[in-house]
DNA sequence: ACGACTTTGTGCAAACGTTCACAAGGGCGT
DNA sequence: ACGCCCTTGTGAACGTTTGCACAAAGTCGT
C-alpha cells in the first residue's frame, strides 16, 4: 500500500497548514537523530515539535503511510521522505539582497546551509562592502543580479532591503527568473501570478504580542492560581501586576520623534 | 453610536485571524496618512493591504463600526482604532536578548520603535560587547535581565540568542515577569500557562518557499500562458520555463540519490 | 426634499483546519 | 501459532475562516 503512490493523496493535495508544519517535524526529528534515536511514536514526536499528536499523524498521512502500527516511525526514515516532500533532497542557491544586519544573519544563520539551502551571492548596493565578503560569501553590486541568477540558476531571492527599496528589488528578481521570494521589508510586494511571496515581518509579531499582553493585563489580575507551576517563578515575577507605568525609561528623547516624522494621532 | 461599545463585539472575541491582519491594515492605513489621504474605502484600503475587501469589512466590524457607509473609513480614525485594539497607545518597552546580528537588525529596525515599541536594553554575553551601545542601545550582561525588567517594567522579550541557550534565557525572562516572547531561535519553548510565545523562524519560511518550488517545477512547463500580465517580466524571465535542472550546480548526481544517506524505500 | 448612487456591515454557506475516538494492523511474549 | 497490547491511520464531528451577495444606511446632485 505504501508504494511511492505519485496518485493516491500526494497527487496535488497537501493542505498548506501541513506544509507548514513539516518544517518543524524535520527539525524535531534531525534532534533524534542526533540522540540516535531509531524510532519514534506519534506521541513523542509530537511534543518535541509542540503539536498534538493527532495533528501530527494525519499531516503525516498525507504524505503516506511511512508509520508502522504498534511501533511508531523510523527516524531516518521520515527523515528522508519529509525532506523529499519539502524539495530538500536537492539544494537550493538562495540570493540574498541587501547585506545589511538582516541580511548578515541570514548569510551567518547555521540553520540555514544545513540542509537544502546555500547562499549563491549576496548583493548590496553600498560601495563600502561590494567586493568584501560576509560569512564566506562575496557580496556584489545590485547590477550583478540578473548574472547571478541566471548563472547559478537562482530560484529563491531573500530581499532584506529597507521597504522603499523593495519592490523595484523584487521585480527585478521576477525578471530574472526568481519564482520564490522571502520579503522582510514591510511593505506589500506585488508580484505577477506564479510567483511566490511569503513575508517574515517583526513588527506584525510584536503587534500581535502587544495585543495579547494588553487583553491579558486589562482583565486585571484574575488571579491566575491554578496550576503550580507557579512556584518556577522567581519572586521578580509576583511583583508584576505592573503598577509601573513604564515612564522610568526617561533620558532618551529618542523615542517620540525619529527620523520618519510620519505620524498623525 | 460608534461610542467605545466595550461591551458589543470585543467583549473578548476578536478572532486570531483578524488580529493577525490588523498590523497589515495598520501599516497601509500609515502610508495612505503619509499622503494626507483623509478617507479610504473597504476596496482601496484591501488593495493596499493584499487582501479581499470582504475580509477587511469584516475584520473591521469585529471591532466596531468605525466606517460610514457610502462614503468610507476616515483614515485617521481608524489608525487610532486599530491602534488601541492593538494596544499600541501605550509604549512597550521590549528587552532584546542576544546582540548578534538578529538582535542588532531588530534594534536598528525602524519599524521598530515607530509605534508601540520601544528597545528598554539589549542583553548579550560577549564581554565585548557589552557595555557598548547598538543603535543607541545600552548592552548589559545576561545577569542584569531581572533588575532590567523589573526597572522598565519589560512585559515582551526577543530572544536572538543560539538555539542551545533559548530555552534558559527564556525560563529566566519568564521568572522575571515577562509574559510575551518573541523567539528567534529555532526551538520549540516550553513555557508554563500564560505566557505568549510567537516565532519567528528563517529556516520555515524558506521551507516551505523551497517546497512550493519543487512543486512548480515538478509540474513541467504547464505553459501559464493565460494571464497577459506575463508581459511584466523582463526576457530573461521567459527563458524560466527552468530547462535548468539547476544542475548547473552541478557535480551532485542530484536527483536520485543524495549525502544523507538515510534512505530506504 | 428626494431619489439615485455608493459603500458599509453582516447572514449564510462553503471551504478549510482541528480534534476525537476507534477500527485496522503489526509486533511480541508465551 | 495465537492472542494481547500498542500505535498508526482515518472517518466523523466540531470549530474557524473565507467569500458571496445583499439589505441597511449614508452622501450628493438636482
Amino acid at each position: 500500500m505504501s508504494r511511492r503512490t505519485r496518485s493516491d493523496k500526494s497527487v496535488q493535495g497537501i493542505p498548506e497548514a501541513t506544509i507548514a508544519r513539516l518544517p518543524l517535524y524535520l527539525r524535531a526529528l534531525y534532534a533524534l537523530a542526533d540522540r540516535d534515536t531509531v524510532s519514534v511514536s506519534s506521541e513523542e514526536l509530537a511534543a518535541a515539535a509542540g503539536v498534538n499528536s493527532a495533528k501530527l499523524r494525519k499531516d503525516l498521512s498525507h504524505l503516506g503511510s511511512y508509520g508502522t502500527r504498534g511501533v511508531g516511525y523510523d527516524v531516518d526514515y521520515l527523515i528522508y521522505q519529509v525532506s523529499r516532500e519539502l524539495g530538500l533532497t536537492q539544494d537550493w542557491p538562495v540570493i540574498i539582497i541587501g547585506a545589511g544586519n538582516l541580511g548578515r544573519a541570514l548569510a551567518n544563520y547555521g540553520g540555514f546551509a544545513t540542509r537544502g539551502f546555500r547562499v549563491a551571492a549576496m548583493i548590496d548596493s553600498d560601495p563600502q562592502v561590494i567586493g568584501t565578503a560576509i560569512a564566506g560569501h562575496r557580496v556584489f553590486g545590485a547590477d550583478e543580479i540578473e548574472r547571478v541568477v541566471a548563472r547559478y540558476g537562482v530560484m529563491i531571492g531573500a530581499i532584506t532591503v529597507p521597504a522603499v527599496a523593495a519592490q523595484g528589488i523584487c521585480d527585478r528578481l521576477v525578471a530574472a527568473g526568481v519564482t520564490s521570494i522571502l520579503n522582510f521589508a514591510p511593505v506589500v510586494l506585488t508580484v505577477p501570478e506564479g510567483v511566490d511571496v511569503r513575508k517574515v515581518d517583526l513588527s506584525i509579531e510584536l503587534q500581535i504580542l502587544a495585543f495579547h499582553a494588553q487583553r491579558r493585563s486589562a482583565v486585571k489580575a484574575p488571579v491566575q492560581h491554578e496550576n503550580g507551576s507557579v512556584k518556577s517563578l522567581g519572586p521578580a515575577a509576583i511583583i508584576n501586576g505592573l503598577p509601573l507605568e513604564l515612564g522610568s525609561l526617561a533620558s532618551e528623547g529618542a523615542s517620540a520623534d525619529n527620523s520618519g516624522g510620519t505620524v498623525r494621532p
